[in-house]
DNA sequence: ATAACAATTAAACAGTTGTTCAATCGTAAA
DNA sequence: TTTACGATTGAACAACTGTTTAATTGTTAT
C-alpha cells in the first residue's frame, strides 16, 4: 500500500511534532512574522508584545525543529523561515481561513 | 499591508486551534485514516489500537472545529475528513517528510 | 421488552506545556 | 577592562491536555 493512510506510526509522529509546533498561538505569530523576512529577537517581541524570554524560548523550539534558521549579526540574531513546506502550509492555510469568513 | 505577517491576532488564534488539532499524534493519526474514505469509529479504534472512548473523544474535538463530519449508519457512525485545506495540507506535508528522508 | 452492539460522555489523574522571573552569556562600544 | 545591549538559559508554577475507567445513550435484532 501506498495510500497516506498507510504512513507509519513514527512518520505520523514527527508530522505531528511539527503541527504542534505551529499549534500555539505564540509560536505561530512568530512564524507568519518571519514568514517574508528574518527578523531580529527584539523586532520579533516587540512586533508580538511577548518578552524576549518568552520568544527565545519559542525560536529555540522552532530551531530544533529546523523550522526556522538563526544567524548572527552583531550583537543580534536574525531568524528566517527555513522550511518550504511549512511556508507553503501557512501561506494556504491563512488564504484558508480568509475565504471561510466570507 | 496586506503581507501575512499582518495577519490579524485572532485570525492567527484560529489557525492556530486548527494546527493544534493536527499536532497531536493520536488525532492526526486519526486524521490520516479518513483521509480518503470515510470509516466508522471502531474500524478506527481498530486500526489505531486506541479505545473506542479515546477515538470518540478525539473525534469530537475534530468535529467542533469541523475537520472532520460525521455520518450515521445504522450502529454506527462514520467519519470522514470535511476540510478541503486541511486534506491538502496533510498530503503536502506527509510528501515533505517523505521526501526529507532521501 | 430485552439483549447485544456501537458510540458517546463525565469524572479523574498524570504528564506536558506555556509563561514568568532572575541569572547568565556573547558581542560591540567606551 | 568596563559598560551596555541583545539574546539565551534554567528553575518554578499554573494551566492545559491526553488518556483511562465506568456509566450512559442510541440503534438494531431477538
Amino acid at each position: 500500500m501506498t495510500t497516506i493512510a498507510a504512513e507509519s506510526k513514527d512518520r505520523v509522529a514527527e508530522l505531528a511534532e511539527v503541527f504542534h509546533l505551529m499549534g500555539d498561538p505564540s509560536r505561530l505569530g512568530i512564524l507568519m512574522l518571519v514568514l517574508d523576512e528574518a527578523r531580529a529577537v527584539g523586532e520579533i517581541a516587540a512586533a508580538t508584545g511577548h518578552s524576549l524570554s518568552l520568544v527565545s524560548h519559542h525560536l529555540r523550539l522552532l530551531r530544533a525543529r529546523r523550522l526556522v534558521r538563526a544567524e548572527r549579526r552583531g550583537k543580534q540574531v536574525f531568524y528566517a523561515l527555513d522550511d518550504a513546506h511549512v511556508r507553503s502550509v501557512l501561506r494556504d492555510m491563512a488564504a484558508h481561513l480568509r475565504e471561510e469568513r466570507r
